[in-house]
DNA sequence: CTGTTAGCGCGTTCAC
DNA sequence: GTGAACGCGCTAACAG
């Protein structure tokens, strides 16, 4: 028995009503010049007629290339790993792939569920945040040969490609600045997570034997305006009378500028009493009285870059050996404006 | 010619070395108790031992269920509506979706196209921002039979599910409480997209003889920090003599924090001389100094009621007439802090 | 430039 | 509780 028809138009079906084969269909949508133009214009015209819209799961199938690319990010409702995805997401388009996206809630094991997943629904590539997974997680990766971009950091034995900057570095860039500004007692507050350890790393490698150890403290993941307020509010509290630090240097631009709206309630001045760095350079920044001394890094770029590399290895034609850039590291920069 | 082995484990693979048909495994996988114990057991070893992941998208052609849903935003750099995607994201991911992401960049054409993608990806629903879409949108959204959630606003005559508030009555209740403190001229200031104007023309509604008309000044789709910086400088040169308004209602709390750092640069007292509403009470707003009066809208749970709506949708046996809760009006609520 | 054949890897359906 | 056939809608590979 003949196959009833089903809701949707097939290729088949439009194959019929223009008089050609299913494939020259397929050609015509999917490698227009290979077909003459009087047999294109006889398809496009069915394809118009029947509103046909090619079902890009059976594409994918039989081609093995699902033009979808992974991205998991610890959470997106963060201006941070937001700005990223958008450069992933409009590069990506331009070449034809689209976005599922993920959020690990910084999570490893959850992290790694959806890599399974990922893999299972055949990505083409996979973008995750950061340098630290779980062992499982690599060992999928690796088995499954799929192109995978690391960014926001600069792993030493990166998975495949990288697109990030180094977070030690610019831990250290932040503190060699800040003591040469002749701060002694340096105050890092941010999350716990593994790319903020590095920053808090790098601050603690520029101090050396120059000042005391930075003093850390460690916010809930997530911790914004309302947190970097409490950190002033507590400082105040606690420890005006001797270890006051001169100067503290924020997990992220939003907390630092929790951190200026409490100094301003409570009339500490910025930076005479108080340096405040953030970092990020997001958008608020420089638009805070006093404007934020922040470190600026590529959030957007690392997006488009990771876009790249992606389409660059899903189009080369088998580079025979001919090793592609795989590490771009895109660096950041010190934006010293009036609170530090 | 037999096939020859390709990368991946399959299904079959699991099969002959569990000694079991393909099917069995395919049980074990999406219905464990139909099967028995034992040869459970024998099957989940086999799956261990080979690491096998299964071919979603050769599962979902064949059932014709991606477990995966669409989602459209204008722009994801933007607090808003990355919390929508978050609330979506995480509960979709309990009922074992995914989120496809699409930017439209607030531009109609973009999002048709992305809702053609989407449907050709055989997305088993779909989530959009707002309630006005293209023609040739609707038209495919309707043919294609597709659960639709609509967002961020309340349209008359949705195509399928809501989950939104009244952008016009948010506006509304600004201008009523506005007006109620004695303000005669009052001026909004943000873009101008629908939803924006759908807010302007309830602030003029709730205007009506009592007062001016409010002013407009229409900024362009994403200005933030700066964007409201401007305004109160454009406003602070332009207007001043006789026409300077007494309020001003911002399209984001962005743009009113933007504001308010221009407010204390200038010396121009908040909300003394001049009071500013924002919209949207991001984390921001209660932060800052003074604190800013807004309209909290249910961004959060927008994502989380739209991913509801799509499961529920997406689980029914049939209902067989009975209708499901289609439109869901979240709401919004007035936050008075101390800008207005 | 166009057509034919043979699956892609899995789930549905119905036997047993 | 388990198995066999068939097809989801499309494209790769090779003819012609």
């Amino acid at each position: 028995m003949p196959i009833a028809h089903k809701n949707s138009i097939r290729l088949k079906d439009v194959a019929e009503l223009a008089g050609v084969n299913m494939m020259t269909v397929s050609r015509v949508i999917n490698q227009p010049n290979k077909v003459a133009e009087a047999t294109r214009d006889k398809v496009l015209a069915a394809i118009k007629k029947t509103g046909y819209v090619p079902n890009l799961m059976a594409g994918s199938l039989a081609s093995s290339k699902s033009r979808i690319v992974g991205c998991i990010v610890p959470t997106i409702d963060n201006s941070i790993f937001a700005e990223t995805v958008r450069g992933l997401t409009e590069n990506l388009a331009q070449g034809g792939y689209q976005l599922l996206l993920g959020q690990s809630n910084y999570d490893n094991a959850v992290e790694d569920q959806l890599v399974a997943t990922f893999l299972g629904r055949k990505v083409d590539g996979l973008v995750l945040t950061g340098s630290v997974h779980s062992a499982m997680t690599t060992k999928r990766l690796r088995l499954a040969k799929v192109p995978v971009v690391e960014t926001w950091d600069l792993p030493e034995k990166p998975i495949d490609m990288v697109a990030g900057f180094s977070n030690f570095e610019a831990g250290k860039a932040v503190g060699k600045y800040l003591f040469e500004q002749g701060h002694k007692l340096i105050c890092f507050a941010g999350s716990e997570d593994a790319r903020s350890s590095a920053r808090l790393a790098g601050l603690q490698a520029a101090c050396g034997k120059k000042a005391e150890k930075p003093i850390s403290i460690r916010l809930a993941a997530g911790a914004s305006f309302a947190g970097g307020r409490q950190v002033i509010a507590d400082l105040a509290q606690t420890s005006l009378q001797k270890h006051m630090p001169s100067a503290i240097f924020f997990g992220n631009d939003a907390l630092a500028a929790g951190a200026l709206m409490e100094c301003l309630a409570r009339g500490i001045k910025v930076p005479e009493q108080l340096a405040i760095m953030g970092f990020a350079d997001l958008d608020i920044a420089a638009n805070l009285e006093p404007a934020l001394s922040t470190v600026r890094v590529p959030t957007r770029q690392m997006g488009q870059a990771a876009a790249g590399l992606l389409l660059a290895r899903l189009s080369t034609e088998r580079p025979a050996g001919k090793a592609l850039v795989k590490i771009q590291d895109l660096g950041f920069e010190l934006v010293l404006r009036k609170s530090a």
